[in-house]
RNA sequence: AGACCCAUGGUGUAAUGGUAGCACUGCACAUUUUGGUUGUGUAUGUCUAGGUUCGAGUCCUGGUGGGUCUACCA
């Protein structure tokens, strides 16, 4: 055990946190917090994020935070944390202490009015236009404000009046007072505090002024004591920012900022933003869409938590750029649901079977294996009629060498019941295969012919009476293109119009008792589970995933 | 352009100066009452040019390529 443990690599920031707790930092302790703005839904970046830093607490003996970082009163809502809660806490994560940014509010104005007292923070009255002359461009220096040199006293003043809401929004801006010629932008006096005289879902209508994410990020780090501050790489140019001002204010902790690469996935886009417009633009059918990568779409399309945390587990952890494959996130749901997933037999586009030598109106109960991963999960009985469903593509009138399944003349095993021969073909005017006309070998009952002879194929089925019908979602994935938010055309030009199918399907009857969120394996079609619009008239599956197809694959090739 | 960051098979990630490994994907075979699962095998890699060293994917220098930043968003 010990061994094993020792033997397992440890990803960049593990040593990090494993060199600071040899060097008895932070008083050996780790705490990390996953800190989302409330503004959109939890994607998978979040998801990895998530898995990260409340792993790590629980690896390192640690805490871990959830903050809702509610600084911009303008795109939060109540909605968005109401969501992120549910989301982390269904990917398994339970977080020691929730706060939010505006809990600190208070400390954190008072911080400010300390900044301003050590004259290195000033109130200026630069409109955005012309704060855009004086910043200056990467390969020039910025110009100082020219407010930047008020009194102390002034600069109290006048932050204060700020906050009691004697100025319109934009009137005054509080800056910190850095280097206007720092090769780094964010040095340039950057703006640490605004005016927005607009309701907070959380302060309602109690502040004027709301602190920016540099100013208000770094010091609730330090007000709850977090020792490792994880984020994505764009915010790397912001650390020396994050350090000077827990410095310069001489906050009792200085937690360390440390930067990893965003996840990104192959034919879906990742950000907020992104999503949001999907959502609003009306393309997806809400946050929780099952084509969306968000958690509350991957969980309605029959994502397990144990899947994407196994997903999370596996993309690793690094500071370059990367694009996973789909591929991954299915391999992981596979797996998670073969060992779980009950099987069931379902029909999804039905071609009718007559078994001509079958009695008339005889219904047997045939013995079938619900997961043959995990015996504990028993047997069930499906009902056998002389007139069946078989799937549409399980019939090649005229197959090829290596076609296992049912063609003229050839025999097949029906799962779990008997083999059968096709005898005869029969077509619609327009020349479609409408129905079969088979012979059952009654000696094969259970599938075995007593004579020891094979079959190539086995194929499921569905009784024609005794099935039931049901809508099943067929996804793919939302994008025609590994990454849409690449390149020059915009990327919803490049959403998939097949993306969505729905068909009408036939089911074994055990599954007319099927509850929403629940998972099937569908024998040789794939995983699905029950949709919240499922109701016992209207049954809803929704395809998670179908299963590795090596057929398709042979067929593809010719 | 300036600052910062990154560079290992198709993809992702290890190797912490000493045999380039693992996973996904691909391909092949075996097993199979799911063309599923499982098992076995196999292909493909250290961006480049120098330097340090007995020895460099790893350290140093230059180049090249990619990313980020230049919001009163986070």
């Amino acid at each position: 055990m010990e061994e094993t443990e020792e033997i397992k690599s440890l990803n960049f920031i593990e040593q990090i946190i494993e060199k600071d707790l040899a060097e008895g930092k932070n008083e050996k302790r780790v705490h990390t917090r996953f800190p989302p703005e409330p503004n959109g839904y939890l994607h998978i970046g979040h998801a990895k994020s998530i898995c990260l830093n409340g792993g790590l607490a629980k690896k390192y003996n640690g805490k871990f935070n959830l903050r809702f970082d509610d600084t911009n009163p303008e795109t939060e809502d109540e909605e968005y944390v109401n969501s992120i809660r549910n989301d982390v806490k269904w990917l398994g994560f339970q977080w020691d202490g929730e706060y939010n940014a505006s809990d600190y509010f208070q400390q954190l104005y008072d911080y400010a009015v300390q900044l301003i007292k050590l004259n290195k923070a000033f109130v200026c009255e630069l409109t955005a236009e012309q704060m855009r002359e004086y910043h200056g461009t990467a390969v020039t220096p910025g110009k100082d404000s020219p407010y930047r040199n008020r009194s102390v006293e002034e600069n109290l003043a006048l932050f204060e009046r700020m906050k009691n809401g004697e100025f319109p929004d934009g009137k005054y801006l509080l800056r910190a007072k850095i280097d206007m010629a720092s090769p780094n932008m964010h040095f340039r006096d950057p703006a640490l505090y605004r005016i927005r005289k607009k309701h907070h879902y959380r302060t309602g209508d109690k502040w004027n002024i709301y602190p920016m994410y540099d100013f208000a990020h770094g010091l609730s780090d330090a007000i709850e004591g977090i020792t490792h501050s994880i984020c994505t790489l764009e915010f790397e140019v912001h650390r020396p920012l994050y350090e000077w001002i827990n410095n310069t204010l001489n906050t009792t902790y200085r937690p360390q900022q440390i930067e990893m690469s965003r996840l990104n996935i192959t034919y879906t886009v990742m950000s907020k933003r992104k999503l949001m417009q999907l959502v609003n633009e009306k393309h997806v059918s809400g946050w929780d869409d099952p084509r969306m990568p968000t958690v509350s779409g991957l969980r309605r399309r029959g994502y397990t938590p144990e899947a994407i945390r196994d997903f999370c587990e596996r993309v690793g952890i690094s500071k370059r750029e990367n694009l996973i494959d789909v591929s991954l996130l299915e391999f992981s749901i596979r797996e998670d649901l073969n060992k779980k997933a009950p099987r069931v037999m379902g029909v999804l586009n039905p071609l009718k079977v007559v078994i001509t030598n079958y009695p008339e109106g005889q219904v047997e109960e045939l013995e079938a294996v619900n997961n043959p991963e995990d015996e504990s999960a028993g047997k069930r009985m499906v009902p056998f009629t002389k007139e069946l469903y078989i799937e549409q593509e399980d019939f090649l009138e005229v197959p090829s060498k290596k076609w296992f399944r049912l063609a003229p003349g050839t025999e097949v095993r029906l799962r779990y019941a008997y083999f059968i021969t096709c005898q005869e073909i029969i077509k619609d005017s327009e020349g479609k295969v409408v129905e079969l006309r088979c012979t059952y070998d009654p000696a094969s009952r259970g599938g075995n012919s007593p004579d020891g002879r094979k079959v190539k194929g086995t194929i499921h089925w569905v009784s024609a009476i005794k099935g039931i019908s049901a809508e099943i979602r067929l996804y793919d994935r939302l994008f025609t293109t590994e990454t849409p938010d690449k390149g020059d055309v915009d990327f919803k030009e490049l959403i998939n119009p097949n993306s969505l199918q729905v068909i009408k399907s036939v089911l074994e009857p055990s599954l007319a008792i099927a509850k929403a969120g629940e998972s099937f394996q569908f024998e040789r079609m794939g995983y699905f589970c029950v949709d919240k619009d499922s109701t016992e008239k209207n049954l809803v599956f929704n395809r998670t995933v179908s299963l590795k197809d090596t057929w398709a694959k042979i067929a593809d090739k010719n």
